[in-house]
DNA sequence: TATATAATCATAACCATTCTGATTATGAAT
DNA sequence: ATTCATAATCAGAATGGTTATGATTATATA
């Protein structure tokens, strides 16, 4: 029985759940606005959220998406999508375009890169920055 | 005379000169990067080098990109573009794509979001990384 | 040459994120 | 049910990137 062989058996746990709800109630919060929407309520170490969030990526509930150049953001969807960023709010949405899975084909055959995945990121103003005059 | 209206006018540096020429003849440098690189031949403070990348982004001799989720990068291109992130090393490269001006066309139509630019990352492996046995 | 102020330096502060060590909670085995 | 092993939590410290501060230095202009 080899130590590397010995794989964890995760409990679920309340907070847990409190944070993958937090996530599917908001809009790409980030770490810090889900750990204060929850300790609004109930109490909760951040340690906990992190922990927690990074758990929901590693078995695929959630996503993070880095769209927002301050802060890590979290997102519900786990199919592949693209972003849009405010650049004055900070806030992200997300993009109502289709996913061009072969975007990377030409590239592939340009470079020697091994091509995994993408993300697209449109930089500008959601509305209600726009409506604040810009 | 209003206070708003003064403008700063800028005093060209050695330092400033020392920052530019480390991003031009290295691949999309960290601060780190360009501080540790300056510092090995002489003397600078850690803020000097942040202070300056912010003013060569500011006079659009250089771009920052956010493409390495660990840190800021920078790039001596100035011309919109497309990067490559290497998630194994974390270097950033220059992805050999055209860059799709209208690729937010569509976009704009089915939102009410002022698109002002867009950025696309593909994650990979470099070939280096894909050699050393992904 | 004097003056005003931009730039530098060293260091502290800040903020997001991760780590630590003690304690608690939980699922499985007895 | 009780015990046992260990996953999860908590509070707080540590880390690392980045920004701000205050004193000092350098430089463009009068």
């Amino acid at each position: 029985m080899n130590e590397d062989m010995k794989q964890i058996v995760r409990r679920p746990t309340s907070q847990r759940q409190m944070v993958l709800t937090s996530i599917c109630q908001n809009n790409h919060p980030s770490a810090r606005e889900i750990y204060e929407a929850i300790t609004r309520k109930v109490r909760m170490s951040f340690g906990t959220v992190y922990r927690n969030l990074q758990i929901l990526v590693e078995e695929k509930e959630i996503t993070c998406v880095q769209a927002d150049p301050e802060v890590m953001r979290y997102d519900k969807r786990t199919d592949p999508h693209y972003h849009l960023h405010c650049r004055k709010c900070g806030k992200v949405f997300d993009a109502p375009l289709q996913y061009h899975a072969d975007i990377g084909k030409e590239l592939a055959k340009t470079s020697d890169f091994i091509i995994e995945s993408h993300t697209i990121v449109f930089e500008g103003l959601c509305r209600k920055c726009a409506g604040n005059k810009a």
